[in-house]
DNA sequence: TCATACTATAAATTCTTTTTATATTGAGCG
DNA sequence: CGCTCAATATAAAAAGAATTTATAGTATGA
């Protein structure tokens, strides 16, 4: 009858893990002292003690981990390779706290920020310095947003500013930075309408495109095929640096971004800029963080970075050329 | 004067360990159930106990996992972080006791078996047959030895065969396969007696390389660093066969072993193979995996493997040249 | 301001872990 | 083989945690 009573109160509660990290603590003392006598000295409890947590532990596990009839104790496969596993987890779990406690006292140990590469130029420096300030160690990292996507998601990045928002991962924070239009750059003196304008300068002009590695490149490929465009594949680099030297060398046209063109700060006397024929394209630079972990902090980034690129590369952009200052918008 | 007695008693014990498993397991579900009245209805205690365990980890933590102030129940960004780390860490948790049961039973549920590509083709098939019936599943993956390595210790690996026997890193356990003497492979017809032959013969035939980025290929290098040769760099290959169809091809020279010809199937009736002028220069393929998790697997997958090199790997090479055969030792 | 739902605290209870005491087992040795 | 020594297993008692009931305090929204 008890035990009737007891499977319908507890139905709920499978209690799944069949150890505690206490458990595996003395476990894996056992293996080191090579011996339960030896590992309750160093763990500092009765041998009896570690003798029952053990036989607890092989019975919860369903698995020997220790060879009885044989002195000194040698481990089963299953207990070689708890042994493995423990020591990895334990490792991790004493990882846990001490962060936890600078991230407490609102002292950031370690930020690390990945930024795309059309901003590493105007943004790379300044965000350095404004970090330094709040964190202990600074890392910024630039490159494609795709790398710095994973690496956000499985923590081995803070903060991210690109052009992906993640938006359908959970658990993330996200802030505006800009907003640009793509818009074609082309030997000065060339005009073009429409799209039928586009196709007849690819017979004249090579098309310079962003590799497909970087979501830019992705972007701006299935807007091209959107508007019907079949370019040849031509030259392709994965900066925006590439894009824009190439261009402005002449002989050559790209679809591009504001940021892009400041990001390789070339001479640009010699290229114009002028809408895409058709649809407008935009893309979005956001932020994204780990929700909450780091605080204000993202948000405080974001005022940062928006501030920085008002007051710097706007300037920057519209004296390169007025129609690429139109096609950029902070916030 | 308790206080006293206590500390005496308990030095030996930092108990270093802030929380267990169970315990970050309420707070998760505190943190999912977005209450901690809701989250004890969800774990199966009554609300006091929540509370009291989140009271524990936060005195233990010496931080505050939730902001108290406000309803409903905020995380602080500890309390964020904590929530990150301790998923990750109860999912690692999850996976031990059911790949532990399956090593228990003798059955593995996942073999991954790194395999040095110049044993690809002798070995790569005959392996996964004789794995395939002492595992659920099996992964052969050829390639570089240093790449093996490194994912052998951090455990993305469980087997490998390779040129490098990781002397240096404790509980792992080695078995012997072969043992292989370089050769010189030279167009049929050309004599190389001294280390001055060879220096002349390079400067009518181009010198291939194994990429540096192989074991094999920075022992061959050593090796003729050694003999005070100082080849020009010119073509070089991450894989054997590049090496030996190159050779076969004519007007090309290289050192390379037995084992590396087999893997290339190629016709090497143009060639001939030579000792190396000066000492002789050996290489080593050993099987290494994590000491006693596998049980006797290890050893039975190398005496396999040898008995597999001696059966029908000497024969091939003994008919493609005998000066081969001659360099390649089983065991 | 009140009602409601949630959280914190206290004391009692239950359950687990640990200890003391004792029995058993394997290893080494004459 | 049988003895001894050292280590492990088991049983019952004690200590210590975790959990529960009962109750007090507090934020939220009508």
């Amino acid at each position: 009858m008890d035990v009737e009573v007891v499977s319908i109160l507890m139905p709920a509660r499978p209690d799944d893990l069949p150890f505690d990290l206490r458990s595996l603590e003395i476990f894996l003392a056992v293996c080191e002292a090579g011996g339960m006598a030896a590992a309750a000295r160093r763990v500092g409890l009765t041998q009896p003690a570690v003798s029952t947590a053990v036989a607890e532990l092989e019975a919860r596990l369903g698995a020997g981990l220790f060879d009885r009839t044989v002195r000194p104790l040698a481990l089963t496969p299953a207990g070689a390779l708890l042994r493995q596993r423990a020591s990895a987890l334990i490792s991790e779990a004493r990882q846990i706290a001490p962060g936890l406690r600078e991230v407490a006292r609102g002292r950031l140990p370690l930020v690390r920020l990945g930024l795309v590469d059309s901003l590493s130029r105007a943004l790379a420096a300044p965000l350095a310095g404004h970090l330094a300030a709040r964190a202990d160690q600074v890392s910024i990292l630039s490159g494609l947003t795709s790398a710095h996507a994973g690496a956000l998601v499985t923590r081995n990045l803070d903060l991210m500013i690109g052009v992906d928002d993640l938006g359908d991962v959970a658990g993330l924070e996200r802030w505006p930075i800009a907003t640009e239009t793509y818009l074609l750059a082309l030997p000065r003196g060339t005009h073009v309408g429409t799209v039928a304008d586009l196709a007849a300068l690819a017979r004249e002009l090579t098309f310079v495109r962003f590799s497909a590695r970087s979501s830019t490149g992705v972007e701006i490929e299935r807007h091209l095929r959107r508007l019907g465009l079949e370019l040849p594949r031509g030259l392709e680099f994965d900066t925006p640096y590439g894009v824009a030297a190439t261009v402005a060398a002449g002989g050559h046209f790209a679809v591009t971004t504001p940021l892009c063109v400041l990001e390789a700060a070339c001479d640009v006397a010699g290229v114009s800029f002028a809408p895409t024929p058709g649809p407008r394209l935009t893309r979005r630079l956001t932020l994204v963080a780990l929700a909450r972990v780091l605080g204000r902090l993202p948000q405080d980034v974001a005022e940062f970075a928006r501030a920085r690129l008002a007051a710097e590369a706007l300037p920057a952009i519209e004296a390169a050329s007025p129609a690429l200052a139109g096609a950029i918008e902070i916030g």
